[in-house]
DNA sequence: TGACTCATGTCAGCATTCTGACATACTCTC
DNA sequence: GAGAGTATGTCAGAATGCTGACATGAGTCA
């Protein structure tokens, strides 16, 4: 059957467009992390360790966008297989501060690279001025989806 | 622990707030669908059958971003629930025209509503060229990312 | 001090999606 | 007509993420 034909509104909308590119690029960082044993979510926790040394499970569970339960069976398997290391107890709080372990740091190299490859290729056709755009415009769309100020439904 | 300082290069990932938008998005429709007894997915293959009548399964699946697999179980719990129709047999190859029903309708037109309004939100401090330069610059980064031809890892 | 609220870590069960596999149907080519 | 190649629908099992629930630790306030 036809597939490019009676393009009704769907393209024309930004959040189809927005839901397609985040599939898009999700595919992609999959299909060159698959190689290396590596999903996204697993990337995601060790390169937001690299850059955010000692962040908490509910911390990388925001940052990558999953809850902290997801998160926490993630973070058993990396401590497992020898990627991040957590103490036993909590200095203070209940928080246990995760750090990657050398093993770990020297697979995210080899995945950083290959993330780095498809993002350079997602970005390629834009110049740095629309980056800058794109950055801002989304930036601004997750203020309003986010911001409890714009959202009439929750005044409470 | 701070969550605010230390951003070092995340942020300025369009990768990263690309996922952050998405998620966003799916979270504050998934809060609008949620009362309804709708999911993300069961609200998007309705509301694709809404504007392209006939659509079969895998054809829903590729609008969906999902495998053929995973909207198959849905299209069965749809079909089960009087939302859609499929025939028993294929007229011609093997692909069944889906279509919905005047209750898959009706239930669709309170669900498209509520997330008109969270994708009215999303898009409230953004004036009209602001949407075409947004859509225009996520369809760049979704052609770079699917077109084979600016691919260098898959001449074949 | 005690009650309340909130954030965190973790366990258990459920839901959703995926990968793998198989059979069927059309198309193209020889 | 025979074969290869591709697309489709579907079943089964595995992986992944989520909701619900509970206990612990810290801060707030009366």
């Amino acid at each position: 059957m036809s597939q490019e034909d009676a393009q009704i509104e769907l393209e024309t909308s930004v959040g189809y467009l927005l839901k397609e590119a985040s599939s898009a690029l999700r595919s992609a960082m999959e299909a060159v992390l698959r190689p290396l044993g590596m999903s996204v979510t697993h990337y995601s926790c060790l390169e937001l360790l690299a850059q955010r040394p000692g962040l908490s499970n509910s911390e990388l569970a925001r940052g990558a966008f999953v809850t902290r339960q997801s998160m926490n069976v993630l973070l058993q398997a990396l401590e497992r297989d020898g990627f991040v290391s957590r103490p036993d107890q909590a200095a203070e709080g209940r928080a246990l501060p995760t750090r990657l372990t050398e093993l770990g740091r020297s697979r995210l190299t080899v995945a950083s690279a290959a993330v780095r490859g498809v993002e350079d290729r997602m970005r390629s056709g834009l110049d740095a001025v629309e980056r800058e755009q794109l950055r801002a415009l989304l930036a601004r769309c997750v203020t309003a989806l986010t911001d409890p100020a714009s959202d009439p439904a929750a005044p409470r």
